[in-house]
RNA sequence: GCUGCUAUAGUGUAGUGGCCAAUCAUGUCGGCCUUUCACGCCGACGACUGGGGUUCGAAUCCCCAUAGCAGCACCA
């Protein structure tokens, strides 16, 4: 009694149970390999991933190429580069289109059982006797009639769109979506990029046959597949198949980045986009070159769960994960956006020790050697300012003179800057600096950063007082930096 | 039009009839700490779509309304 009330009103953590799931899972990611995977990839990959370390199992990705249409030849490295770096624990991999044998006997066997007929209407015509919950003339066919046409499909005896396959329903279902939908067509152009083909399976039959004989036991996706489940149903039912658990996620509004492939491909076709890892862009690549860590991607997307109710995607809340990830690491270097050159008459040669990181000595610092004269941000000059602290140097006093500001050592004391309100600034010795462009989505930000920070390619650093920067390139010019988060 | 799903703070989320004058995170604002406008700490702000029922009791169950979404492709 006691552990009931306790059970009841334990805290949950995770992910929401998933029926059947006690003694293992198997689950899949199914992507087609059009291009590159984005945010939406990844609630569909990141969510199933959880599952199987949660409950343990296998995780399968199957690539889904039967559109040749849909496929880009290059997409299936991509797609297999991306979910490395977003860290899935995929145990199997299998192209639909290396299994279309495997569909095509599986047809057969459901036109024997009666669950499929071969139909050679004109489309529109099916389409109209379908609204009428009416029956086409091929429907009633003796099965050996099917099964002839059928072969002849397979034979290339119909051209494009002359015949398709089709499951057996309930041409009375109120859902019009369910009566008799098609399952194989025949596609003569474009040619499949990797096999030799004529008829393909549509997704709901091969979807079906690849769930059950791989043995998929629950199936997490968008609700665009609700009426798809449903109609995969009645293909479980005529062969008699035990049937996975499904769970349907609402749509997931992003903003701020394009997600559309063929919106991706025209832009980078046209030069409006460097490449699929654009930060203008939404794919995993473009968030890996913006500094954003696989983790951060995948907690991100577990928050937000599996409700089936739609949602907008929040960067705020992938930023917060991120700099979770990020603060504890990443070293600490001065920036200076729009760099004045100041001589401060009176001050002392001093060499300045910088922490790589506020939080733990160990990791060393930086030095910085002033000799004369600094690099500060432009934007801390502002008229009748009368102090500035150079962080881990000391005090300057700036002299106005109209708007023109002149600068002299203003000693050591930090105790005397806080008294003075000064704003505690980051500066460069003008002597050691390295050129900087700061890219973010709004623009283009330049400036000088300190020389050690080409030593940080490929890392997130944070330029204090500036933001979390990914080092994106190091080179004779400089370095190139993309804006990262606060 | 037909079929179906959903509705908790700005955003995401917990909640399955009494623990809820509603959880956590994020955000915004204020403060403390601090040689960063970061981190950390403290505090504040902020929601059960509306209306009817059922019940001793409803965020939770039912109905209606409203709103949003999905599907009705020889795409996945």
């Amino acid at each position: 009694m006691i552990t009931a009330m306790a059970e009841k009103h334990e805290k949950k953590t995770g992910l929401p149970h998933l029926e059947g799931s006690e003694n293992g899972v198997v689950m899949r990611f199914a992507p087609n390999p059009s291009g590159p995977l984005h945010i939406g990839h990844a609630r569909a990959s990141a969510l199933n991933d959880a599952y199987v370390k949660q409950c343990g199992g296998r995780y399968i990705l199957r690539i889904e190429d039967t559109d040749p249409k849909r496929v880009d030849p290059e997409a299936y490295a991509t797609v297999q580069e991306d979910i490395r770096w977003l860290g899935l624990g995929i145990t199997e991999v299998v192209a639909q289109s290396e299994r279309l044998p495997i569909y095509y006997d599986l047809c057969k066997q459901l036109i024997e059982k009666g669950g499929a007929y071969v139909c050679t209407c004109d489309n529109e015509l099916f389409k109209e006797l379908k609204d009428h919950k009416t029956a086409c003339p091929c429907r009633d066919q003796p099965v050996a009639k099917s099964l002839e046409l059928w072969q002849k499909m397979l034979d290339h005896g119909f051209k494009e769109g002359e015949a398709s396959v089709r499951i057996r329903t309930d041409l009375n279902n109120p859902d019009p979506a369910m009566r008799d939908f098609p399952a194989f067509r025949i596609l003569d152009t474009p040619p499949h990029p990797k096999v030799k083909a004529h008829v393909y399976p549509l997704m709901n039959f091969s979807v079906v046959a690849d769930d059950h004989l791989l043995g998929v036991t629950h199936v997490i996706r968008g609700k665009d597949h609700i009426a798809n489940t449903r109609r995969q149903r009645f293909i479980y039912d005529h062969f008699g198949w035990k049937v996975p658990v499904y769970r349907h996620y609402g749509r997931m509004g992003i903003e701020g980045v394009v997600l559309s492939t063929s919106q991706m491909r025209a832009g980078i076709n046209a030069g409006t986009y460097t490449g699929w890892d654009d930060i203008h862009l939404g794919t995993l690549r473009a968030l890996a070159r913006r500094g954003i860590q696989p983790e951060a991607v995948k907690n991100a997307m577990i928050a937000i769960g599996i409700g089936d109710v739609d949602i907008s995607f929040s960067w705020d809340n992938l930023y917060a994960e991120n700099k979770k990830l990020v603060d504890p690491t990443a070293n600490r270097y001065f920036f200076v956006p729009e760099p004045v050159e100041a001589k401060i008459e009176g001050a002392p040669a001093h060499t300045a020790h910088a922490l790589l990181h506020p939080g733990d000595a160990t990791r060393g610092s930086r030095t910085l050697e002033f000799t004369g004269s600094v690099l500060i941000p432009k934007a801390e000059l502002v008229p009748g300012t009368a102090m500035l602290r150079l962080k881990d140097l000391f005090n300057v006093k700036i002299a106005w003179n109209g708007d023109t500001p002149s600068f002299s050592y203003g000693g050591a004391s930090l105790a005397d800057a806080r008294a003075a309100k000064a704003h505690i600034v980051q500066w460069l010795p003008a002597q050691a600096t390295v050129p900087c462009t700061l890219l973010t989505q709004e623009g283009i930000m330049s400036g000088a950063c300190e020389p050690a920070v080409r030593s940080e390619l490929g890392k997130v650093v944070q330029f204090e007082r500036v933001a979390f920067v990914k080092i994106d390139a190091v080179g004779a010019d400089g370095v190139r930096a993309y804006f990262t988060h606060k």
